[in-house]
DNA sequence: TTTTGTGAAGTTTTTCACAGCG
DNA sequence: CGCTGTGAAAAACTTCACAAAA
């Protein structure tokens, strides 16, 4: 069955909720209480872990370290992913050294920045390529996801040459830009002024 | 009428591409040529901008500069917004020098470290405040909306200091731990492992 | 003729409400 | 009895399809 995507997002949510509670020693863990932790429905947090199978106990609730294993292995991917980064600016740098980007799921391995002073070092621990070679480094390491970080002008450049090495899957963008890419690569967006406009905008008009 | 978030997000998306147009000199442009450009169905174009008022013209499309102006209009707010961010760490100073945070709708008015070392300086222009002075010297500026950079433990307690001052009235959070903030105070997240999490298991479940 | 604006239809996502199990 | 699991209803959002304007 297809899970929707806001049941992925909120899967996430779930998974770190748990992990809290697991450290907390909490035992079990109802939907009421896991909707208002979340700022969600307990309806909402039922349907979801539904999906997935009967999970709980009706009366009881859910077992937290239980509920935990089960999130994880719907979560898990069945390896290890090879990502590369692309445009190590400050914004670049930072995220590497994100805590979201330390992952027992996926391995960095590689950066890439158009700066040739950059070319030929390696930064927390991750070896930087120019980008004009980018198209056989990542065909050489089998790279699969991509990160971008490179400014709205650079991206599509980007994007294209990391398609024409026939290994990339998926691309996460924080570029403001659109970019193109073949179908069977899928694209997921970061864009912090969107959100920033969003929140402004609903401010603006007297709340949510 | 009551705007919906997706229609709000693409209108920002429509203000970027037309800005672009703009500078490309393009006078006119169609619903369907704004939705091959941005990966969306002409109808849900026509149907975002009919929100506001019939502002194309039948059989020839929308006149670029009335459409960006007209966007404009509905995005601006009605002044300038005074922000603070919480937390100057690397993804804080990343988004400091980040084009989002350039805009005329607002200004970043003190940032806010719990490093003392950081406290009195001045970076990228903006001064920086201990975090144990929060409340303080947001009621004095007035600060209305809050960027929230700092490590998920630290969230909630910059989140009640900076609600105490008062005049708070948004956040928009990098932090991945929920935050429990008063009804009247609106929340956006920006959750970059979120994300990455769902290109990743869309990419593991066979694709889109 | 071309392309908008828009009710109506369709799809997706959330919420309700309650049967059913522990 | 308490709380889950789940069809069915509701709400939210997108797409269709066509009348109407330029």
């Amino acid at each position: 069955m297809r899970i929707a995507e806001p049941t992925v997002e909120r899967l996430v949510l779930y998974y770190r909720l748990l992990m809290q509670l697991h450290n907390e020693e909490r035992r079990v863990v109802s939907s009421q209480e896991i909707g208002e932790l979340l700022g969600l429905k307990a309806s909402q947090v039922r349907k979801d872990l539904s999906y997935f199978g009967e999970i709980g106990k009706r009366g009881v609730g859910y077992h937290v370290d239980r509920l935990y294993q089960h999130i994880s292995g719907i979560l898990s991917p069945n390896r290890l992913w090879k990502i590369a980064l692309v445009g190590v600016g400050r914004l670049g740098e930072a995220l590497l050294g994100h805590k979201a980007l330390r992952s027992d799921k996926f391995r960095i391995e590689a950066l890439f920045d158009s700066d040739s002073n950059k070319a030929g070092t390696v930064i927390c621990g991750v070896p930087c390529y120019n980008s004009d070679d980018m198209t056989e480094v990542i065909k050489e390491k089998g790279i699969e996801v991509l990160i971008l970080t490179v400014p709205a002008n650079a991206a599509q450049t980007s994007v294209d040459k990391a398609v024409a090495a026939g290994t990339l899957r998926g691309i996460l963008t924080f570029a403001t830009s659109a970019i193109s890419v073949p179908d069977d690569v899928l694209v997921y967006r970061v864009d912090i002024s969107v959100e920033l406009e969003k929140l402004l905008f609903f401010l603006k008009s007297g709340l949510k």
